[in-house]
DNA sequence: AACTCGTGGTC
DNA sequence: TGACCAAGAGT
């Protein structure tokens, strides 16, 4: 087992050279870097995220905001409404204040590491794979790509996030001065196509001779995991109120689930969760069926009820606004609520 | 350190 | 079909 530095990145960059994906934020192998705005958006949307699901919206938001300086200028509002069903609000929020301190320092990413890490949303590997993608600086990239290529390619199994630390040691001793943004995405195609999490194809592996659970005959056992907590299951009530071919939506507090989203008004499901909140009007209420949705740590039903009455003067008490119903796609609502939307629309009924 | 924070695809 | 997974960050 040979994988020293150079035996194994020059393998990898091999392979990159004739291998690698042609995706919409990214240069050709050995040709001068995309600008690092484009570099630092595409990453963000990565964050835990798949190229497929990010695809069209790296197209919307680089067409619609071509520059840092476009989008520091953009509104809240428009930008929560275009990242909408990309998951993880923070993103959005940091992404624009992000954008602003940069446009505030002359429209110039700070062209360093450090310099990196210390803007919103930029944490230890966005900064990392900005600095080499986009800046061509040596930086150690470690995503879950990297991770689980690594506790192959070394039989590293301390369970994860522990085995974090040794994981990075590694990475950081197979990475190049040299290339070391094309390194980094070659490390991350060879996760995605190759090196994958289930069902591996060791036989296409540029670096299979290099690596010792391929030798052991079971690289799919790295890397281990420390086994994950159960979701517990919530409910809640959602409330669809609509008058003259419009529906009332309001804002969700910036902070939390779902932070800065328009949104139906709820009954508070995420503090309450047992589904016994009132809405904002009276009623009477009438059930439209229930809606079902996973989150991260835990599952949601949530039963919709419909108010077609006019009798909505309470309604000026709370912040909110009537929303055209033909417009709603352009509303921006985040998953769940798009789905508690459609099922509104369709009439009574119900929705896994 | 452990928890919060979305979504859609895969098997 | 439920559990796992994905170019993680913030607290």
């Amino acid at each position: 087992m040979d994988a020293s530095f150079d035996a194994v990145s020059r393998a990898l960059l091999d392979w990159y050279d004739a291998h690698a994906r042609d995706l919409p934020w990214r240069a050709r192998p050995g040709t001068p870097p995309p600008e690092p705005y484009r570099v630092w958006l595409s990453e963000v949307m990565l964050q835990q995220t798949t190229v497929a699901a990010v695809k069209d919206y790296f197209a919307a938001f680089t067409s619609r905001w071509p520059s840092v300086e476009a989008l520091a200028v953009a509104s809240d509002e428009d930008v929560m409404a275009a990242w909408a069903g990309l998951g993880y609000y923070a993103r959005a929020r940091n992404l624009l204040a992000c954008a602003r301190e940069v446009a505030a320092n002359g429209g110039r990413f700070p062209d360093t590491e450090e310099g990196l890490r210390a803007l919103p949303g930029l944490g230890a590997y966005t900064a990392a794979a900005v600095a080499a993608i986009a800046f061509e600086r040596r930086a150690v990239v470690v995503d879950a790509n990297v991770e689980r290529v690594v506790a192959r390619l070394f039989a590293l199994d301390e369970p994860l996030p522990g085995g974090r630390t040794a994981i990075r040691e590694r990475a950081d001793a197979i990475t190049p001065q040299a290339r070391s943004g094309d390194f980094a995405q070659a490390m991350m195609d060879l996760g995605a196509t190759v090196c994958t999490s289930r069902a591996p194809r060791c036989l296409l592996c540029p670096l299979a001779s290099h690596c010792t659970a391929q030798a052991m005959g079971e690289p799919e056992r790295f890397p281990v995991k420390a086994p994950k907590k159960a979701k517990p299951a919530r409910r809640g009530r959602a409330f669809w109120i609509e008058r003259d071919e419009h529906v009332w939506l309001v804002r969700r507090p910036g902070k939390g689930m779902l932070g800065g989203m328009r949104a139906l008004p709820d009954d508070g499901w995420n503090a309450r969760a047992d589904g016994s909140g009132d809405g904002p009007l009276a009623g009477p209420w009438e059930s439209a069926g229930k809606v079902g949705h996973v989150f991260t740590h835990f599952s949601l039903e949530l039963n919709l009820t419909v108010y077609l009455g006019d009798q909505c003067d309470s309604l000026a008490r709370h912040e909110g606004e009537w929303w055209p119903l033909e417009q709603l796609d352009a509303a921006g609502l985040p998953t769940l609520f798009a789905k508690a939307a459609r099922l509104a629309l369709a009439g009574t009924g119900e929705e896994a």
